[in-house]
DNA sequence: GTCTATAGGGAGATAGAC
DNA sequence: GTCTATCTCCCTATAGAC
């Protein structure tokens, strides 16, 4: 694996458990089995490193929100997308977990320029929601996605993929709840 | 006002919008008018500090919580907690809202420090949701209501007290969707 | 492409005067 | 109760050898 993979995926890893500013370059060298300073061979800062990853985290997302909609006369279309978002969460390594964790902790500079990459991604959920569910107005459909993302993203704070529940019934619970709510 | 208690304002307020890690002694004191060595009179340390005000937005949620339980046999039980909640997220400051996007950045010594007392938070509302929803399975309880919070929670990274929509229209719209569905 | 060495700055925390 | 002065440490980033 080349070294500047290795920094990333080092660095992707300590952002999310630690945070942007409490996470030190000497930390994500020694990750990756370098010192700090050679870090500088391949990111030219601290911060291009996070944006770098913050956007390969975005790229993640999408990539699973194109291959869900592939089908798109499955009657579980929705289903099929919310485990997208899922899987990108917890089975593409930290990238996209640093959006939910990490990304308020990023200095100014690195979230204006990740924020335009973050809105194509919700574009593409508004655009569904507003298909799937055409009953509800189109200036509520952003609040509902939020809500939706709230409940989504929320997760990696408490899911442990290798228990129990797996990632298929989370999406499905999920899903169900959003759509039927839990009162029967 | 106090100075102990400007500090503490401003310390909630500067780690919600940057983080732990990320504020400065140095900025805190300069927002309660002080020096940074003269915070030293008032706490130990700027964990102390930190658990200080996450043991605080606690206490203002349990609080909201208990207020909106004194009247049980309201049939909107519900949307009071919910309001509750979310009127301690918006309407008591940064302390509340400290729990939500700086807790990950604490240091896991303040973080274990508060642990026990945002769990006995969880439990009122677990009980509460098993009261209010018995046909829902004892194991799924925390499920549904780890959703709830993420919910209600992730407003915090969105929504605008001051426009257009209400807090009390917010909870409606939230226990709404959250007891049934978006689908109709 | 990685290293050692180090510059330059700012952090948390302490000492002691007032 | 607040200040100034300062200690000590560690951060990001650069310079230049190999």
């Amino acid at each position: 694996m080349p070294a500047r993979l290795r920094v990333l995926d080092a660095a992707a890893q300590r952002f999310v458990s630690q945070g942007y500013a409490a996470t030190t370059l000497r930390e994500i060298a020694g990750d990756a089995g370098i010192k700090a300073a050679s870090i500088y061979h391949h990111y030219e800062s601290k911060e291009s490193l996070f944006t770098a990853v913050l956007d390969d985290g975005i790229a993640v997302m999408v990539r699973a929100f194109e291959s869900a909609a592939n089908a798109p006369d499955d009657p579980d279309r929705l289903l099929r997308h919310v485990r997208a978002h899922l899987g990108a969460l917890f089975e593409h390594g930290p990238y996209t977990a640093a959006h939910v964790t990490a990304f308020f902790t990023a200095p100014p500079s690195v979230r204006t320029a990740v924020v335009p990459v973050r809105d194509s991604y919700e574009l593409l959920w508004n655009n569904l929601l507003g298909e799937l569910l055409p009953h509800i107005a189109k200036a509520q459909r952003p609040l509902v996605r939020l809500v939706l993302f709230g409940a989504m993203n929320s997760t990696i704070e408490w899911f442990d993929p290798h228990g129990t529940t797996t990632l298929d019934q989370l999406a499905e619970l999920l899903t169900d709840q959003f759509l039927n709510g839990v009162a029967r």
